[in-house]
RNA sequence: GCCUUGGUAGCUCAGUUGGAUAGAGCAACUGCCUUCUAAGCAGUAGGUCAUGGGUUCGAAUCCCGUCCAGGGUACCA
């Protein structure tokens, strides 16, 4: 049990016992006293000053003398106004330090056999054009959210749907026919997911061309954009698909393979991976049965001109197009599929889609046709909804070549770490290869940290004139400080002191204890986390966790320290902050150096 | 139009179920490396928490109005 949670409780009895009266959790607040004023705890009294019908101060009093004599951790108190500040006694704080030394999951739950499955949907990308900035947050939140909903005990199956079917892979393959001359990844040493991207560029450039032209010659822009020869092919080529048509499969195939090896270096990089991955064009099949069986049933209707349609506006909702006049499957109809299919394929207690705020309306309509046709989890399912990432000039699109790429981005943060750790004579000692583990790791760092740290729910701007920070709140700091106590340690190694698990301190600063207490809040806030599906509060408690230890290790020495009870208790200090950080950042995907 | 999300320092962001004097980093300016890594530490300066009301002992936080911005809104995903 946390210690705030210790102190609710007293505080319950104590209200109960000294004015008779009874309050719930709620009531009572329990926070962490500010830095300014002495203390550890701090209990807001105002709520409870219609019951003890005293003054703040006169109520804070009868609380505090109550808690110090029933809670053995409870020292001594002081009061402030209506704020009765609580001093914990050492030994609880030292005992958290033990706990966090020696329980190598300290703050992790471990999934057990009767713990939830929760599966999470994330990156999700289309085939037809690399990744950009926006997948990254998708898959860096993704990837994040997995690890920290295992940490809370759950089970978890990561899963990519892979959108690798429609009229945008047609567009692509269609360019690549007309205007390609046969170019292979190998031939022009493209990567292959970038060699496809250049033919969606490309179509839309003509495209582009063929509706200015029409509009020119008196066409409506609106005709125009249905009458473009290029549009005209790639519809053709959407329909041969559809078909079966051999040649044209075949094209889909080796286009969407180069995509795939693309891909999978980016995710590689990225250190992003699934468990079980789905294929829109296996699943939209499985959609369109159970829509035609939801017509069959009468929970769809049909139009004259054959579209199917749900009408949802007894639910707040408006009317959905599930099937096209033509028959042909929308982005909703696949989404039934796949939900279908999973549930076929594991039991889910829970099912989480990481993606982008824009489709809000989207998943609310699927929640609800899912429990339309009789899925009891179809209303239960999470979207994860995250902002997007903005440009100083405005949102990325694909086609028009607006975007950050998501590989140049890598590279190029790369280089940066490489050229830092240069100028600052860093890792001059490390064989080639080590130093360039550690300019990725470095470089990742820094963009994950980036995007991680803020609220997932908010949009965020990324201005590409200015490089990513390595300093101050910035994964590479939190990784600096890492790397600061494995090289403490090491010489600790070298100079052959044993650390004893013992600690034997009669005293400890007050930035030591600052610091003790940043460890104890690790659990709570992977519990935060995951109530919240927030990386960010994970990031944000890492940065408060290291702050405190740089300072504690400028004031302090822990090596040069001449008592030795005081130079052990301090190295299980370091020690702890230490896993406390791998721990935390592993829920990020952010690995830390033993030197930088 | 309707629905929805947001607006906190020059910039990028924190800010717990309403609590004490609204916090970080970057950028600017000052100090601190002959002792464990200066990618660090300490300090100065920078705020009408978009705006006007309301609720309350107390509001950046809750409610209402207004302004601004993003997203969605029946055959794009």
């Amino acid at each position: 049990m946390s210690i705030e949670t210790i102190i609710q409780k007293a505080t319950i009895e104590a209200v109960k016992t000294l004015y008779g009266a009874e309050v719930t959790e709620n009531q009572v607040q329990v926070q962490n006293t500010r830095k300014e004023v002495s203390g550890d705890i701090t209990i807001v009294v105002f709520p409870f000053l219609r019951l003890s019908r005293k003054s703040p101060e006169l109520t804070a009093e009868d609380l505090g003398t109550y808690l110090v004599e029933k809670v053995d951790m409870v020292d001594s108190y002081s009061v402030i106004k209506g704020f009765l500040n609580l001093e914990i006694s050492r030994n609880y704080w030292l005992d958290i330090l033990m706990e966090s030394y020696t329980y190598d999951n300290f703050g992790i739950a471990e999934p057990g056999d009767d713990s939830k499955l929760v599966m999470v949907e994330y990156s999700s990308p289309n085939t037809n054009k690399p990744l950009h900035l926006g997948h990254i947050r998708n898959n860096l939140l993704g990837y994040s959210i997995s690890e920290i909903v295992k940490a809370n005990g759950n089970k978890v199956v990561k899963t990519n749907i892979v959108n690798d079917r429609g009229i945008h892979i047609c567009k692509s393959m269609y360019a690549w026919q007309q205007w390609g001359n046969g170019e292979t990844p190998e031939s022009s040493s493209m990567k292959g997911d970038h060699l496809v991207g250049k033919y969606y560029v490309e179509f839309d450039k003509h495209y582009k061309a063929e509706i200015a032209e029409l509009v020119e010659k008196g066409t409506s822009k609106e005709d125009a954009e249905n009458q473009a020869p290029s549009i005209i092919a790639a519809r053709e080529l959407l329909r041969k698909w559809e078909a079966k048509d051999e040649a044209t499969i075949e094209l889909w195939k080796k286009m969407n393979s180069w995509v795939y090896s693309g891909f999978d270096v980016t995710y590689k990089t990225l250190g992003v991976d699934f468990d079980k991955i789905y294929y829109e064009s296996d699943t939209y099949i499985v959609g369109r049965d159970e829509v035609l069986r939801g017509l069959a049933e009468k929970i769809f209707y049909q139009k004259e001109d054959n579209s199917v349609w749900a009408d949802l506006s007894g639910d707040g909702l408006d009317q959905k197009i599930l099937l096209r006049s033509d028959g042909t499957s929308v982005y909703m109809t696949q989404d039934i599929g796949t939900a279908k299919m999973r549930f076929n394929d594991y039991t889910i207690d829970k099912m989480v889609y990481v993606v982008g705020n824009e489709q809000n309306y989207h998943f609310q309509v699927l929640a609800n046709l899912l429990d339309k046709l009789g899925y009891s989890w179809g209303k239960d399912l999470y979207h994860f909804s995250y902002g997007m990432v903005e440009l100083p000039s405005g949102k990325m699109k694909s086609r028009e070549g607006t975007v950050v790429d998501a590989d140049d981005l890598v590279e190029g943060m790369i280089t940066v770490a490489r050229d830092m750790s240069a100028e600052l004579g860093k890792l001059d000692s490390l064989t080639g290869k080590e130093a360039e583990d550690t300019f990725r790791m470095i470089a990742l760092g820094a963009l994950k940290y980036f995007i991680l740290k803020v609220d997932p729910r908010k949009n965020m701007m990324f201005n590409p004139e200015e490089s990513i920070d390595f300093n101050g709140n910035t994964g590479p700091f939190i990784q600096y400080t890492y790397a600061r106590i494995k090289s403490v340690l090491r010489k600790a190694a070298e100079k052959d002191i044993v650390i004893n698990e013992k600690i034997a301190v009669q005293d400890i600063s007050a930035k030591e204890k600052e610091l003790l207490k940043r460890i104890s809040l690790f659990p709570a806030a992977v519990q935060e986390a995951g109530v919240n599906y927030s990386p960010a509060i994970i990031a944000n408690y890492c940065y408060e966790l290291v702050k405190e230890f740089n300072q504690f290790y400028h004031d302090h020495f822990i090596l040069g320290e001449a008592d030795a009870d005081i130079m052990n208790f301090r190295l299980v200090l370091a020690t702890s902050v230490g896993k406390v950080i791998q721990k935390g950042m592993n829920l990020l995907g952010i690995e830390m150096p033993e030197r930088m």
